[in-house]
DNA sequence: GTAACTGTTCCACTTCGATCGAACCGTCGG
DNA sequence: CCGACGGTTCGATCGAAGTGGAACAGTTAC
């Protein structure tokens, strides 16, 4: 059986702008998008500046990314690959994630 | 004798890019942002959207923005008037606040 | 002076989000 | 099969933030 679970990925145009600001106003959850700016990776890659973070915190910081549609996060194999969902983000909200990137 | 109540307005520069995008991560709060952008408005103009809103709720409110130095809140007469730290917050965080702002 | 006006601060209450262990689930190797 | 592995979900706890009434403070009008 197929049990791949496919977690619930909203579309950008649906996610509300504060949403977004929210998400991105966490120091862990910004510095994750950091990372993922440069490519995707996998759960256990990314985080590496917080290495002993709890995998149930790590996994709720990546949902709250998730759900505001800056993330996305599909099954590979038994891990997850996470990368940003740049070009649709760009679509939706032009030039804050560049804006937010570009800050120190 | 001037006991004029001149509130702690931090540089641009000390506030985390964090704090910003968190002052601007509610909606009540995003919306006195974008009244802003118009022209410095008093306390009791701002806020229009919300016409019923507490008082104290309101001044809660643009404390935040305040201590994000996102906005200034300088005394006038008996009234206040509030403005948009546009050029400063630009300085920091180019284009930030023009994609927040552009962003219907 | 004193009263009305504009806003801030204080306080208590409530709601929301962060955290993390434990249980659970799908996947791969033997 | 079964165990190890990589992550997610659940549930409890805790601190942070929102809310709003009441008291307070500075300013102006009378």
């Amino acid at each position: 059986m197929t049990g791949i679970t496919r977690l619930p990925h909203p579309e950008p145009t649906d996610v509300a702008l504060t949403d977004v600001l929210f998400a991105l106003s966490d120091p862990a959850r910004l510095e994750i998008v950091r990372e993922l700016a440069a490519g995707p990776l996998t759960m256990a890659e990314c985080g590496v500046t917080n290495p002993d973070l709890p995998k149930s915190t790590k996994s709720h910081l990546m949902k709250v990314l998730r759900e505001a549609g800056i993330v996305r996060n599909e099954p590979d194999g038994r891990r997850r690959l996470v990368s940003l969902r740049k070009d649709e983000l760009d679509a939706v909200f032009p030039g804050l994630l560049d804006s937010v990137l570009a800050a120190d």
